[in-house]
RNA sequence: GGAUCGGUAGUUCAGUUGGUUAGAAUGCCGCCCUGUCACGGCGGAGGUCGCGGGUUCGAGUCCCGUCCGGUCCGCCA
């Protein structure tokens, strides 16, 4: 027997009891004749005291930090309690001990506060893995896990496992590709997601599906990114939009409730994505804060709507104001009191190369009613006032203007807000705030092809009530300036995304089950019959058998993890993540293989 | 594909205007210490300043190139 308990598990009661524990060396505190060691494994820390007897035979054996050890004796209470773990009642006196393995000095110190940098941290991932604060991460992954096959086990959900060696069909990502020794020539990909294979599923009857899969992406990385990541994938037949809302919702209560310990009660917000492009400049908007945008010039007008016709700023002669596509604004609450380095800190945040804009206007909403602006010049004291009153701004408050072009002005305002509400901590980590955004546009416009591309996917379903428009319609653009006035721009998807403090946490559809609209979306998507047939003619096919109507969504597992656990970055949640050019800098992959490997492949080496 | 920040002791970092022998903390090694838990005290070892080239009497410091890492834009149906 290796060992009796953990270090985790021993408490006051267990005095008196005879126990053998094993583990790693967390530290050795020696004092002339006695020594203190801190045992350490999975469960928990447990303090060692070796007297004076034993004390000789560690001269003989001395331990070092990581050494694996294992100790036998009796559980005593302690003279000096530590209250800070919960095994600190107690220590164990030592009456013999074996080193299991010796360890090298490792690069960096296993403790929550590590001296290692984030290179060496992932060079000796194994080592960093024993650390208390990784160790958090991994279990609370495993808990979402769990909650997750739980919750949907109940539901009904059947976990059935697809392919990874699949067809390259190279729409939206691209796709890692693995050559096939024994088709000589060819390739299969890795997929991006189980999405045709979930839709066949439906197709044949497996009414409720799940599965927790690795997904892959060559695309480059980012703090949230990784080329292969795991996502929570579900599909569903026979249900509408409500139904997979209601059911998800469910999952997401329920994972707050098992890992969080967090009864999410309220109802959860819902939001078209017209209204949160037009609110917030942003497609997954943090709702635990407000600040909401105003357009103060209203070139944001698909669907005739116009929030505001420019009559607040235009014709003074500020010509940034008259000239600029559009104008945008938010109140910054309680900021009227910014100084002026403070307000030209923030200009220069706004003309960083990532946001881009020319400048900021402000408006200080003074405590007693008056208003000082940064153009006085062109704006009456009334004017000033009509605008922060537009902008939703009242005394004390500060309104912060944008112009530019439409999109980068919107993304700018939108970034704006967001570093505002987290500077003014608005944005507390503590807090967790669900939201749906609907009724996405199905198509996006690609400028460079001059074609339609799907926003979600090739397979998501129009709203109901515009399949006619699609079918009625020629995918052709005439004209690429006026791309927005063709009716295919005007199409809403049923489509829906899980938005969590503004993080896009889970997205999915409606899809189309009736091989005529799917035709028609490939054809839409620029793609001839032949392509289509040779791309998804399985999918096709299928449709011709039956197909139910059907819909689901996928959640990005890794982040969500990481907005549970109160971080930024999904590595951190993965035991072995890959870096930021792809690589696995523990493993060192990938790497070059033989020519032998190549011949087999059939592939022939480049040299450049 | 682009922007930007960084690379100095095992590790995390400092290093001023280009100027003597490149420092601190921590870790490591040795000695001392019977109640510590970030133990403490004394002593010691430890450096190709990422790599290559250039400017200069002189480069960790300035310039060019390159490699590695972080963050972001593009990209991510």
């Amino acid at each position: 027997m290796f060992r009796s308990h953990t270090c985790g598990e021993l408490r006051l009661h267990h005095a008196g009891t005879g126990v053998v524990l094993a583990g790693w060396v967390q530290t050795v505190r020696k004092f002339g004749a006695i020594t203190f060691v801190d045992l350490r494994d999975r469960y928990g820390i447990t303090q060692l005291f070796f007297g004076e007897e034993l004390n000789s035979e560690l001269d003989q054996q001395p331990l070092g930090r990581e050494f694996v050890l294992q100790a036998t004796g009796s559980v005593r209470e302690r003279a000096n309690k530590n209250l800070n773990l919960p095994t600190g009642d107690i220590e164990i006196i030592v009456s013999g001990f074996r080193i299991l393995n010796k360890s090298a000095v490792p690069p960096f110190t296993i403790q929550d506060d590590t001296d290692g940098g984030d290179d060496l941290r992932m060079k000796y991932r194994y080592l960093d893995l024993r650390r208390n604060a990784v160790k958090k991460n991994i279990e609370l992954r495993y808990a979402v896990n769990r909650a997750t096959r739980d919750y949907l086990h109940q539901q009904g959900f059947m976990d059935i496992e697809t392919p990874f060696l699949i067809k390259s069909t190279p729409e939206g990502a691209r796709d890692f590709v693995v050559p096939s020794r024994m088709n000589p020539g060819q390739f299969y990909a890795l997929p991006q997601s189980p999405q045709t294979f979930k839709q066949l599923l439906m197709v044949s009857g497996y009414d409720r599906y799940y599965q927790i899969v690795k997904c892959f992406r060559d695309e480059d990385l980012r703090a949230d990114r990784q080329p292969e990541f795991t996502q929570i994938d579900c599909e569903m037949a026979f249900v509408e939009q409500e139904d997979i809302l209601q059911m998800f919702e469910g999952l997401v209560r329920y994972i707050f409730k098992q890992v969080k310990d967090i009864d999410y009660k309220d109802e959860i917000e819902r939001m078209t994505w017209e209204e949160a492009m037009w609110q917030y400049g942003n497609d997954k908007p943090d709702i635990r804060f407000g600040m909401k945008v105003a357009n103060l010039k209203s070139a944001f007008n698909r669907d005739g709507r116009i929030e505001a016709t420019g009559e607040l700023i235009n014709g003074a002669g500020f010509g940034v104001f008259d000239n600029s596509e559009t104008v945008l604004a938010i109140a910054v609450p309680g900021a009227a009191e910014y100084t002026r380095k403070q307000i030209d800190e923030l200009t220069d945040w706004v003309k960083r190369p990532q946001i881009g804009m020319q400048g900021l206007v402000n408006i200080r909403c003074n405590a007693d009613g008056s208003f000082k602006s940064s153009v006085d010049k062109f704006y009456s004291e009334e004017k000033l006032a009509a605008i922060a009153a537009f902008a939703g701004a009242g005394p004390g408050d500060l309104v912060l203007v944008l112009a530019g072009a439409e999109e980068r002005t919107r993304k700018a305002i939108s970034e704006l807000r967001l570093e505002l509400g987290e500077r003014l901590g608005l944005r507390r980590k503590d807090e967790f705030k669900l939201l749906w955004v609907l009724d996405f546009p199905l198509f996006e416009y690609a400028e460079e092809d001059n074609r339609w591309v799907a926003r979600h996917h090739p397979f998501t379903s129009p709203k109901p009530s515009q399949i006619q428009t699609m079918i009625g319609n020629s995918p052709v653009i005439d004209k690429p300036a006026e791309y927005l006035q063709h009716p295919y721009a005007n199409i809403k998807a049923n489509a829906y995304d899980m938005v969590l403090n503004g993080n896009e946490i889970g997205g999915g559809s409606i899809r189309i089950y009736q091989r005529e609209l799917q035709e028609k979306m490939f054809a839409a998507l620029g793609m001839s019959q032949e392509e289509a047939m040779h791309k998804f003619g399985f999918l096709l096919g299928a449709f011709e058998y039956g197909a139910p109507p059907h819909g689901g969504i996928a959640f990005g597992f890794d982040r969500l993890c990481a907005i549970l656990g109160g971080s930024e970055s999904i590595r951190d949640f993965i035991a072995f993540p890959k870096n930021n050019s792809g690589r696995d800098v523990m493993l060192d992959a990938p790497s070059s293989i033989d020519d032998k490997q190549l011949t087999e492949l059939s592939i022939r080496k480049t040299v450049e």
